[in-house]
This record gives structure tokens, C-alpha cells and sequence, in this order.
DNA sequence: CGACAACTTGTAACCGGTTTCATAAAACGT
DNA sequence: ACGTTTTATGAAACCGGTTACAAGTTGTCG
């Protein structure tokens, strides 16, 4: 044991005081004089004093630290969303511990339960599809826990998020508006993801007359995006526009367009999903969709917050999207 | 207090036997008999038992968290470094937790006592520049800590990161090397940066006939790259190569480029820094300087576990990086 | 077969706080 | 001035584990 920095007694010894007023002064109760508050904290700050957060949250069984499971921290939608929800907790005096299941539904659930051994109190996931076991272990053991990036009101947990189907349905609107009759949807991995596959299922929701839907999925990176175009371009299916579900793989289909010679929108339109914060720099500049990210986070942390301390249920709360127009989409005459 | 779940006097009444006994099952012990290790186990998972991480850190004085502050998360650069340090620390045990500074050192002094506060045993802070109370803190209570993203041999607190000056010098001895001797060089902000601003004179070390360096500062963004990139342009001081001291400014560069219609890297060579994932891709694909984020998140979270569990010094470690030669850079002839 | 070593298990002190309840002191009302 | 509240403080139980030490068991060997 580190015996370098004081604790409660030793401060309670300086003063003269009980521990007891000692704990109450450090946790701001009012019915403390106020000359004696005054001394407290004079000799905790002269003794370097901290209260030992381990012990602390044994007596109140309370570690105000909340717990993000996400797939990764490379697609910067995530790291944007995180610090959104890192911010709000802080200013509550909450913490946040990240961990990553790399798209593993059991990495998912090893992680879950090291931070429920670390003392997490509650859990924001990412998406709807999870090990069953771990919605057993949260059950059980009643800890809170948000399904978040999603909305889904017939969920049984919670889930704040945007409504990644209807969004990709007036994506699909959007275009067809504008006159685009044959579409190539590009888009990453559907097995581990139930965001993209509701995003396909969303754009095949709207129906309207002699549309066509190509989807090509490919990897969700930069990468992906390119060779997605390549693909896209070689089957030469006469297609007028390009539905990216991800500004990254926006982002590629540029790169490819460009090597080929093609020019956006002249040639070939193109649509992202995300509106991260390059897309309104390249040139064209891209239409996509604005995913709120930051108030989805804002949300997540205040309701997990307040059902902690007041006890109150979460709910289930629609994030709303909406295009954001640009020069990457340009109308043609449908005839 | 929740009722719910099991403690570890409940195990040992379930199974007859002492709670020192579950104890030393729980911690993997030696000294248990194997049958009765069996029956511990077979009553914990029936009762859903799992120790309760403030009592055990309250008792062995160790948490088994790590936290790291970081100015954004925003720099997918930080993201990957992140990640690399969760992976390692969850291979034996460890938690990561993640606090934001937005650059401001007293955030993250802030920051700092809250994970303090939370438990954290050791800290990992990016960059040497820091509010002097806060590493007084530090050495008060003995908490380990380090210095990443840089490296320098004379901090008293340990670096382990790479030599943005040599690094920074490397790239424009490579630009000379390749002909050009007016140099436009795109930076961050230098006052709250002191990798930019090592990476500034580091260029300027690089000492050569005919040089001619011309700095920009601007945001750290891509739309920071273009506008920087636009003013290089309408300054009109033809420079031959345009070194960005990071990758998304580079990107912003292109735009700009492409916007003005100017070929890279035929009118303009760019080399860019970090070696993001869509550099390989872009067209021209980007030469750049790989910095292997990984590989120190990696070192920095072994030596700081090794050092919690055996008290070995942490050492200052210089991560090498090297330079990705591609295609955005061209020579020319130097008369 | 008995002494002693090697294993297993239990007892109880301890980690550093919070909080209930009791009590002493001060403030109040008439 | 005295009974009644109100306010400030302290004593001690408690949170749920870990671990030093004691003690009981089993095994080994001369």
C-alpha cells in the first residue's frame, strides 16, 4: 500500500475532527459549520488529500463510470460520437471507458464483462445485434444499457439512434427525384453490420416506377470504396448515380472516378451517408447524409445519467438525419 | 445496494467453505485443492457470482486501469494509436481509459484528477507540454506516466514516440534530394502543438543550398489544407513542392489543387505526413512519412504494465518512422 | 509407527471510505 | 428560564473483497 498520500483519518487527525465530518465535507453536505468545513479543507489540501475512489465506491456501490462497447475507433463517425459522449458525461463528473469488439460478438461480450469487473454501471452498444448471453448478464445483474446508432422502436432495450432504413429510403427519394433510374449502392460488410444491412433494406423499401437498385458491398475503407467503383464502372450497367452508405467509401469512389477520367457529377453522380466534416471541401463537393452523431452522444449520455441517479426508464429517442444537398449530384432529364 | 447477484460470502456458504478459499479460486490460486476449485466454480456461475472490482481494488490497492488523455479523437491518428493501446492492455487485464484535453492543459489537468479520482493507476499523455501542477501530482502520489508521440531523450518523464524533428528534416532532405529548393511547407497550429512545432524546426535543421522554406499555418483539418493550400497558390512564390506536416492537410491540398486545376505532380509536388490508409489510394497515392502509431501504442502499454507489475524503470523509447516514397512527388531538374 | 514436511483450509485483520443513529450544543418560542 | 427544535459532530457498522497467519490434514521416510 502506497502510504504517500494521506487518507480520511489522517486528515480527521489534523483537524481534530472525525472521519465522519471529514466524508461529509468532501462530498459537499450542507450541515457542516462552516469554520469547520474551511479546516477540512485546509488540511486536506495541505495533506494531499484524495478520497481513494475504490473505497469510495464500495460504500456507495456507486463508480459513475459508464461503458462504450464500439467496433472500432477507426471510422471517425465513432471517434466523433464518443467524444460526445465523453464531454457531456465529464461535466456530470462521469467517466467513460471505451473498449472495442473489432465486429465480435464475443469479443463484445469478453469486453463487457471485464468492465463490468472494472465497475462500469452502465453500457452504451452499438447497434442491435448482440451475444444473448450479454443482455442475460446485464438482466440479471439489472445494469442499464442503451443500443445506440440505430433506431428501432419495437426494441426491447432501449435504442437511441437515427432510422438508418427510412434514412437510406429517401437517400434512394432524393435521387430518383433528380431524375436517376439505375442506382449502384455501394456498401460495407452486411454480416457484421445490422446498420448497413438496414440501410439496404431501406433503399429497396421505396418503390417507385422502372428504378433500379445494384448493390455492391465491399469494405468499409477507402479502399473498398475505390475497388467498389472499379467494379461498378467495369460492369458498364449504365448507371447514373452511385449511392455510397459511407462517406469512405464516397471517398474511394472519387479516387476511382478520377483514375478512370470520369468526372463527378458530369458522368456519374455521387451520394454519401455520414457528412463527415471533408465532404464539404472536395470538390465536387458531396451530397450525403448528416448522421447528428454529436447530439445522438449528448443524448445517450444524459439519459443513462439521469436513469442512474433518478431511476427514471430510457427511452427510446429518434435522432433525425436529413440531406445535406451539395454538388456531387446533378438531375438528368428521365425519359 | 444491489441485492441481486451473489458475494463471495454467499459462494462460501453455498459451498461449505471458507470466503479466503473462494478468494484464492477467484485469483487462481495454486494452493486449492482441485475439487474443491470445481465446486467454487460450479457455485459461482450458478449464483452469477463476480467479484466486485472496488472491493478488490480496494483491498490489493490496484485497479488494473491505465488512462490516457489526448487532445481530440478527431485525429484518426489518435484513434489508431488508441486502439493499438487497448488491444495490448486487454490482452492481460488491463482497462483503457480515455479522457479528452481539447488542448487546453488545464482540461486536461481536470481530466486528470478525475481519472485519479476513478482509479487510474498510470497515465499516458501526449506531447511534453503539460500544466506543471499536473505532473506534480504525479510525482506527489508516485503515479507512472509517459510521454508518447514524441521522442526526446532529455525529458525527465519518459517519451516513447518518434523524432518529429528528424523526421520532419528526413522529408525535406528527401524533397531536395528530389530536386526542389522552394518549399512550401502546411502546418497546424504551433502554440498548442509541440510535435508541430518540432516538426517545424526539425525542417528548418535540414540545412542546404538554395533552400527556401515557406510556412503556412493553418487549421488542422482538411479544410485548413485547402485554404492553406489556395494561399500557397495565390502567393505566388513558385514553389516546386508543398510538404504538409500531416496527412488531411495534404488532402486538403489536393482539393484545392484539383480546384484550380493544377496536376499533381506535375505542377506541384506534395508529400504529406502520418501515412493514413487512404493515402496508398488517393490519386496520386501520397508520399508520405509513416508513423507507426501501433507499434507505440503496443510499447507504450507493455512498459507501463511491466513497470506496475514489477516496478522496472520505464525506459524513453524512439519509434522509428520512415519515409513512403509514391507517386505525389516529382523530381525536377535544379539548375 | 512417529516426527516432520507439504498441502489445504479457515480465522480475522485490514483496505478507506459512507452513512445511520445517537448525542451534544445552539437556537427558538412563549 | 425551560422545553422543544434544529444543527453540528462523533461512534460504529458496513461495503466485499485479500491475505498473513494459524491450524488441521495428509503424506513421507527412517
Amino acid at each position: 500500500m502506497d502510504k504517500r498520500h494521506g487518507k480520511i483519518r489522517d486528515v480527521a487527525r489534523e483537524t481534530g475532527l472525525s472521519i465522519a465530518t471529514v466524508s461529509r465535507v468532501m462530498n459537499g453536505a450542507t450541515n457542516v459549520k462552516e469554520e469547520t468545513r474551511a479546516r477540512v479543507l485546509d488540511a486536506s489540501s495541505r495533506l494531499n488529500y484524495l478520497p481513494n475512489p475504490a473505497a469510495r465506491a464500495l460504500s456507495t456501490s456507486r463508480s459513475k463510470t459508464i461503458a462504450a462497447i464500439v467496433p472500432t475507433l477507426e471510422y471517425s463517425i465513432f471517434a466523433q460520437y464518443l467524444t460526445a459522449i465523453e464531454q457531456t458525461l465529464a461535466v456530470r463528473g462521469y467517466s467513460l471507458v471505451i473498449a472495442l469488439s473489432n465486429f465480435d460478438q464475443t469479443e463484445e461480450l469478453d469486453a463487457a464483462r471485464k468492465l463490468l469487473g472494472m465497475g462500469a454501471e452502465a453500457f452504451i452498444l452499438s447497434g442491435t445485434e448482440h451475444d444473448g448471453s450479454l443482455i442475460d448478464l446485464f438482466d440479471r445483474r439489472s445494469i442499464p444499457h442503451v443500443y445506440t446508432s440505430v433506431w428501432n422502436p419495437s426494441s426491447i432495450v432501449p435504442t437511441i439512434g437515427y432510422d438508418n432504413a427510412a434514412l437510406a429510403s429517401d437517400a434512394v427519394d432524393f435521387l430518383y427525384a433528380k431524375g436517376h433510374r439505375h442506382i449502384a449502392v455501394i456498401h460495407g460488410p452486411l454480416f457484421n453490420s445490422d446498420r448497413t444491412r438496414a440501410r439496404k433494406s431501406g433503399s429497396l423499401n421505396a418503390k417507385h416506377q422502372n428504378l433500379e437498385l445494384l448493390f455492391h458491398e465491399t469494405e468499409l475503407n477507402v479502399a473498398g470504396g475505390k475497388s467498389a467503383m472499379k467494379a461498378v464502372l467495369d460492369a458498364q450497367q449504365h448507371c447514373t448515380a452511385v449511392l455510397c452508405f459511407s462517406d469512405v467509401l464516397a471517398l474511394g469512389s472519387y479516387f476511382a472516378a478520377q483514375e478512370r477520367g470520369l468526372r463527378i457529377p458530369d458522368d456519374l453522380s455521387v451520394m454519401g451517408f455520414d457528412n463527415l466534416d471533408w465532404t464539404a471541401h472536395i470538390s465536387p463537393a458531396l451530397t450525403t447524409v448528416n448522421l447528428p452523431v454529436t447530439t445522438m452522444g449528448e443524448r445517450v449520455a444524459m439519459q443513462l445519467m439521469d436513469h442512474l441517479e433518478t431511476h427514471q426508464a430510457i427511452s427510446g429517442e429518434l435522432i433525425a438525419g436529413h440531406i445535406v444537398e451539395r454538388a456531387s449530384v446533378r438531375p438528368i432529364n428521365q425519359n
